[in-house]
Formats: structure tokens, C-alpha cells, sequence
DNA sequence: TTTAATTCAGATAAACTTGTCTGAATTAAA
DNA sequence: TTTAATTCAGACAAGTTTATCTGAATTAAA
């Protein structure tokens, strides 16, 4: 349902969000080596975030990126959206384009639901959530 | 969510079991312009779905796709599956590889919940459904 | 038996997503 | 002021999905 791109993103993020204590900065080397993932490619997600207003950075040496406080308390719906789009959260659950009210396909009001209950949940979680993990709750970002 | 291929797979599907009346083969030359998509595409993508048994095909002239009673009451699921495979319905939210019952994530619980009814919703949706819809409930397949 | 209309099979191409390279700009520390 | 470590920007490359091309095989009808 995400792409590989939204995945990077959400991983990088709650790594971030994690480990952004008074102000230390956190390089895309760390990141990329904790969360395994590419290098370059979380660079240019993260740019890309950052110029969006997701997350604070700063050139330079011990340069990095941060996300404080305020940034924490943004949605995993917001994050999706500026990268997947809210295709995920639009549309008919068997892709016609006429499906509506009016004239529903057999699924539609199930789906439409179901789409909803989607939307709350992504919408309703936050990085700070991720922060606020008991030790022995702590996830593994990385992969394998 | 559902891949572009699998939405065509969808419509082909659900032209074809609406229009196989007492043995009359439909053309993937009708199909592609009823459902407005790529004449030739659609037609590997139903050569697949015809190996795996999900619609009868006949070569030659006046061949063409069937769809019978028994076939047509084949899910939604099953060609989704067939053609996306099941990652829809499956993992975690956040697409950590590590969120687990014993270690889950913040929408852990809740993300279940909500891919397990939408697996539920194509499941129980058949391809006779559309063939059902009364004269002022049929929806059209078309795009544009 | 010939012809025309079709599906089938495999190769190719175009478009999109994912990932990499290179060099410039910036910044803190030595 | 120089150096080393970083993000930034834009071009490039690889991989995947979507779409097309070509010709062969098949079949019903003329």
C-alpha cells in the first residue's frame, strides 16, 4: 500500500524523531546505516520532507537533520500524503471511476468505510508515539 | 492500492461475466474499448488469468473470454491476490519488518483490524454481484 | 480448402519508481 | 584560514511496471 519511497520516509522520521535530544543533529549516515536503507535515496526523501516543513535540517560539519517538539506531534497521515498522495485514501476499492453515492459498485459503502477507519488510524498516530516507547516496546527500524 | 494492472484485470473481469450469456465468447477487442484500456495489455493480463483458471478463453475466429456460473462466483480476493499477490493484506502499517504481536508498533493492532475487513470486503464480493445490478445500478466500466 | 478473425507467446519499448554519482555550498573545528 | 564533514541540487542509471509489436497457432465460416 506504501510505496518503498513512503516506507524510507516513515522509518527515517521515527529514527529521527528517536534520537533528536537537545539539539544534536543526526547525519543521513546514521540514519541510513540504522534504519538499512539506501543512503542517497533517504538523502533526497529527507531533503525533500525538510523543504515541506516535516523536519528542521543543517549544513555543514556535525550538520544533520532534527526534528523538534512541534514536528513530532505531526501525523503519519501527513508524511504519507506528501509522498504517496491520498490515493490510498480516495477511490473506489475496485477502481472505477463512475462509482459513487448514486451509483455505488457492490463494495462501496463497506470500502468507503473501511478507508475511513484507514485514514483515522494513520491520521491519529504520531512520531512523538514512537518516542514515547517503554524500552522492552522499542522496534527495530532496520531491516533483516 | 490495487495495482493498474490489477484494476484492468477487475474490469475485464467484470465486463466479461456480465456479457457471457449461453456461450457467446466476448472479444478482448470489445473488452479494451468497453472498459477503455489497452486493447493489447488487457489481453496478456487475461491470458494469465486464463492459465490460472480463472475464465475460459477460445483461440480462433468468433473465439474469444467466458466467464460461467462457476467462475463467476470467484472473489475479488482471488484475482487481487492472483495479480498483486496478498502484500495488501498483509505487514505492518509503518512497513517495519520487525512489528510483531510481541513487539508492535503504535497502529499495530488497529492496522490488523482494518487490512483483515478489507480482506473481508473483496472476499465476499463476487463477480456474479455485478452481474446482479439491477438496469438503474449499473455502473459503467469506462473511464472518462 | 481458403480466408478472416481471433487468442497466444515471446520480444521489445516506454514510463515510472527507486537508487547512484558528482560537484557545489555550507559549516564547525582545528 | 584551512580542512573535513556534512546537506543540497541536478543529472544519471538501474529496476519495475505498464504497454506495444510481431508473428505463430487456432478456429469458424465462406
Amino acid at each position: 500500500m506504501l510505496s518503498k519511497t513512503c516506507e524510507y520516509a516513515l522509518r527515517a522520521m521515527i529514527y529521527i524523531a528517536q534520537h533528536s535530544k537537545d539539539g544534536q543533529m543526526v547525519s543521513i549516515k546514521e540514519i541510513s546505516e540504522k534504519i538499512s536503507s539506501p543512503e542517497l535515496f533517504v538523502g533526497k526523501i529527507l531533503q525533500g520532507l525538510s523543504k515541506q516543513g516535516f523536519l528542521q535540517s543543517s549544513k555543514g560539519r556535525y550538520g544533520g537533520f532534527y526534528i523538534d517538539e512541534k514536528d513530532a506531534k505531526r501525523s503519519l497521515a501527513d508524511i504519507v500524503i506528501a509522498i504517496d498522495g491520498d490515493k490510498m485514501f480516495k477511490g473506489c476499492g475496485v477502481g472505477l471511476d463512475y462509482c459513487s453515492e448514486k451509483k455505488p459498485c457492490p463494495i462501496h459503502a463497506e470500502y468507503k468505510q473501511a478507508r475511513a477507519t484507514l485514514y483515522k488510524i494513520y491520521k491519529s498516530a504520531t512520531l512523538e508515539q514512537f518516542k514515547a516507547l517503554r524500552p522492552d516496546e522499542v522496534i527495530m527500524l532496520k531491516r533483516n
